[in-house]
DNA sequence: AAACGCTCCAACCGCGGTCCT
DNA sequence: AAGGACCGCGGTTGGAGCGTT
């Protein structure tokens, strides 16, 4: 009741990070009686975390910055605050923000692009081939963990022939975008789970971006920590 | 110049989880 | 164990700003 709501001025701003920087944000429902600010503590938080952090990076997304949001995405979904932890500096929220108004459409639009093209040919692929695509971020986070030797360019052939005979992938010997992902998934899928557990699930047509949620959470967000 | 429609983003709301008593 | 207080998350919205008619 007598809270103010809607638009900060430049006047709360300076009172909020005043205090924050003296006394820092122990408890946020507290806060705003101490400092002497009409707002929520839920209002003040979200203004600081949001907005006035000295952490918080301005401008635009880079590349990396969109491809690492639409990767993860693929694997958890809209949990912004984990896609927020790997990229230093954007919040959750302005992260939400972009994957709405700039991202979702651009997905959207190649995953119809790659679903008609899947009409159009047939394939025994993976589906996610046709749709992902990692970034050197990620292929040295496997590396650096792993200590494997390879690049995104061999990877494939040296692992195809390691897998051999244990999981049918010939049909993802021909060239085709996504084969090096997929070897790569294949080989941090017999890392991570039991071979039994590899050879039922990455058979046949396996749609990676709607089963594991956690397990890709842990994989790609925890890579390297 | 005014009216309208659209985009984008800061801020709000409700809910679920955690902590504390 | 129960219940209240608090925090953080994700969905949603209000309105400023911009382009178009």
């Amino acid at each position: 009741m007598g809270m103010k709501k809607g638009a900060w001025t430049a006047e709360e701003d300076h009172i909020l990070i005043s205090f924050i920087q003296k006394y820092g944000h122990q408890n946020w429902r507290a806060l705003p009686k101490q400092a002497g600010l009409l707002r929520c503590g839920k209002s003040c938080r979200l203004r600081w975390t949001n907005y006035l952090r000295p952490d918080i990076k301005r401008g635009n997304f880079t590349k990396e910055e969109e491809e690492t949001i639409i990767n993860l995405h693929q694997f958890i979904g809209n949990r912004w605050s984990a896609i927020a932890t790997r990229l230093p500096g954007r919040t959750d929220n302005e992260i939400k923000n972009y994957w709405h108004t700039h991202l979702k459409k651009r997905v959207q639009e190649n995953s119809a692009m790659a679903s008609s093209k899947r009409q159009r040919f047939g394939s025994n692929n993976i589906r996610i081939s046709e749709t992902w695509n990692f970034s050197n971020q990620y292929l040295n986070n496997f590396k650096n963990i792993n200590g494997y030797c390879y690049n995104a360019n061999n990877f494939h052939t040296n692992w195809s022939g390691e897998l051999a005979g244990e999981i049918d992938h010939d049909d993802r010997k021909s060239s085709s975008d996504g084969q090096d992902q997929i070897c790569l998934m294949n080989k941090v899928l017999m890392e991570s789970r039991s071979r039994a557990e590899v050879l039922s699930t990455t058979t046949g047509e396996y749609d990676f971006s709607n089963n594991d949620a956690d397990f890709w959470y842990n994989v790609f967000v925890n890579a390297g920590n």
